[in-house]
DNA sequence: AGTATTTGTTTAGCTAGGTAAATAAATTAG
DNA sequence: CTAATTTATTTACCTAGCTAAACAAATACT
């Protein structure tokens, strides 16, 4: 068996552990920054815009988006299209926005930090090669 | 926010997903074949012994034996010290493996023919340099 | 206009990962 | 030898991903 699969399953639950564990300081879970990135780089968008740009299934954004909902990051609102819910960051999440890219860019040094730019797309490019 | 971190995490969830399409076939997911693998290369081994190896938390185990025992694919058994569990792959596991393994190579193949052996060991370093 | 199809979201139910805490057996300390 | 600590497993409960199917609104078809 090829052991790359196995690093590179291994790495990414690590690093999404260690993310996890960076972002406990604001109340967030790595997945749930996923989302709040995507809205504060593309403004308002609905359910479908965020699930098809982070390629993952529609529950999956259902789910985040009432729990992040609750928690008080994002507002749910109806769309022109009465079928579409539109999703805004709060008040609360732009605030604190800051102060968490901040927590990620120090996380993102630490992590990719012993790679060079050329190793960072080098290993980009073969990422890219692994697919069926 | 460095792409890095989103392709990488974005790579292991396709991987996985086209892994499981593939493994369907023998009515297995893979992480379930993670652990098949694992025991038909070390012989009988402890739960501990997997959730180290495999470099997860103990709980995801039990729950992953105790379905792989239900679904008849391995047994487990009382160690001589009573608090450890020796799990081994049952002879229905052992009769099937040669095709799965089969089925996993072909995968492999197609899923990481595009890069040279030379690529693949960069990748391998590339990976080993991600971390805190 | 009325029906059929498509589209956006949600619900239900599954696996896989995590932490925290419970339990039981083994080991160590006094 | 009893009490305290450690070790192996399990249970309870959380997020994250998936598929399948339900539902409502919009669109297309005739």
């Amino acid at each position: 068996m090829n052991p790359i699969f196995h690093a590179l399953f291994q790495k990414s639950r690590y690093l999404t552990n260690c993310l996890n564990e960076v972002l406990k300081q604001h109340n967030l879970y790595s997945s749930q920054w996923t989302i709040l990135y995507c809205l504060h780089n593309h403004g308002p968008m609905t359910l479908t815009q965020i699930w098809k740009y982070l390629n993952v299934e529609a529950p999956s954004i259902t789910r985040a988006i009432t729990r992040l909902e609750n928690l008080g990051w994002v507002l749910r609102v109806d769309g022109e299209d009465k079928r579409e819910k539109i999703v805004t960051l709060s008040p609360y999440a732009e605030e604190n926005f800051p102060a968490i890219k901040k927590t990620i860019l120090a996380f993102e040094k630490e992590m990719v930090g012993a790679l060079t730019d050329e190793e960072q797309q080098q290993f980009m490019i073969l990422l890219e090669k692994m697919k069926g």
